[in-house]
DNA sequence: CATCAACAGTAACATTTGTTACAAAAACTC
DNA sequence: GAGTTTTTGTAACAAATGTTACTGTTGATG
């Protein structure tokens, strides 16, 4: 575990934190699809990623989701952070983009590594600086932009993330995360088809120049 | 200054820290509408609310506007502080929404007093939960709810805000704030005084029962 | 008081997004 | 391979939101 931490999060933090971390944090692997954390869940540990992704998804009591932003190497989730203290209820939904490596840090740690180390309040200041910009980011896709445009924004995201321009979702899936119906994204996808822009295929969507 | 700031956060920091606060904030009154950050404007100064209230908004770069949330007494800018370290411009702008009374702290404070004292890095950490989970409610709003509810839940906040229920504002603000436009809005609160749940009068609406 | 600008009401229409319904193709099951 | 399920395409329509245009009212100003 030391190398994999070492070459994540080695420029970022002192050694004798690298070394509490890599005696108190669980090295976790998690296959694609896997739900890391579920709105409702306390939360108990906070998880710092080595590889791979994770997207974080808002629901509304009605079952209505959204994709909020994809968490990537040298992440971690201020969400999680924020509940740390609070002990409060996650607010949010965590699964696994694809085979994702992580390392858990319980809790408790949080707090005491603030008082201890300089570089991990720097990181715990950083991430949630992060978080807040991509919430804003999601925010003004929401507010300003149109259906379409969100929609390519969301097939570039998910071009960068995966780092693949095959992007294998069904209709139906990308329709649930941007919080539409599946005709609409059809209809659309149809149209980026007609411009070039992307082949539709089965259970997948090739992207060639968006 | 010193009275006002333990009535407004004696019963969250020290005394030392109180101390401190006091001797390197500067106390300021801004008017109703005082512009207290634009975008771009580089962040030097974290307000710490003693009264009044600000409001917070994302614009884009067509000159679209959008309302995010509000800060109240004992209330700190989030984003403020994210952009402390990083040294980076304002993602928002923030207008007092009513006569406003608050402390200035210079930017430097907050790391040092996070290494200090454990009652900052609280409120700290405290502060960026509340204003992510302000956040998350925003975006639930845009992403779930029509226009009409938005509307409602609009009108809510600012009876809670000002502490009247007749708000002062013309249907064109409303418009800006909530992104769409004044035909709109004029609609909407149309039908509401319809359904007798507001009074509509020429630059402000008087809530009845919503 | 006459003029003007800001504000609000409303109709008519355009555009965007959402819904329902159905068909065809592909993949999976037995 | 017959039957079934999943996925996609598409038309027709409904609802929500945005736009344009014009009106009357109010209050401010000279």
């Amino acid at each position: 575990m030391i190398k994999e931490l070492k070459d994540s999060y080695g420029h970022l933090f002192e050694d004798a934190l690298l070394d509490e971390i890599s005696r108190v944090g669980t090295f976790k692997e998690v296959p694609e699809g896997f739900k890391l954390m579920e709105i409702g869940q306390y939360i108990k540990v906070m998880p710092l990623l080595i590889s791979g992704a994770i997207k974080i998804l808002r629901n509304d009591n009605d079952g209505d989701e959204l994709l909020l932003y994809f968490l990537e190497r040298g992440d971690t989730c201020a969400v999680t952070l924020s509940c740390c203290l609070g002990e409060t209820k996650s607010q949010i939904r965590a699964i696994a983009e694809m085979d994702t490596k992580l390392i858990m840090i319980p809790i408790g740690k949080m707090e005491e590594w603030a008082a201890k180390y300089k570089s991990w309040r720097r990181f715990v200041f950083q991430s949630y600086h992060e978080r807040l910009l991509e919430m804003l980011s999601t925010i003004d896709s929401i507010a300003f932009l149109k259906m379409d445009e969100r929609l390519l924004k969301y097939l570039r995201d998910k071009v960068n993330v995966n780092k693949n321009n095959v992007i294998h979702n069904t209709h139906q899936e990308i329709a649930y995360e941007l919080h539409t119906s599946r005709v609409v994204i059809s209809r659309l996808l149809k149209n980026l088809e007609n411009q070039d822009k992307i082949k539709l295929h089965r259970n997948n969507i090739e992207v060639i120049s968006i």
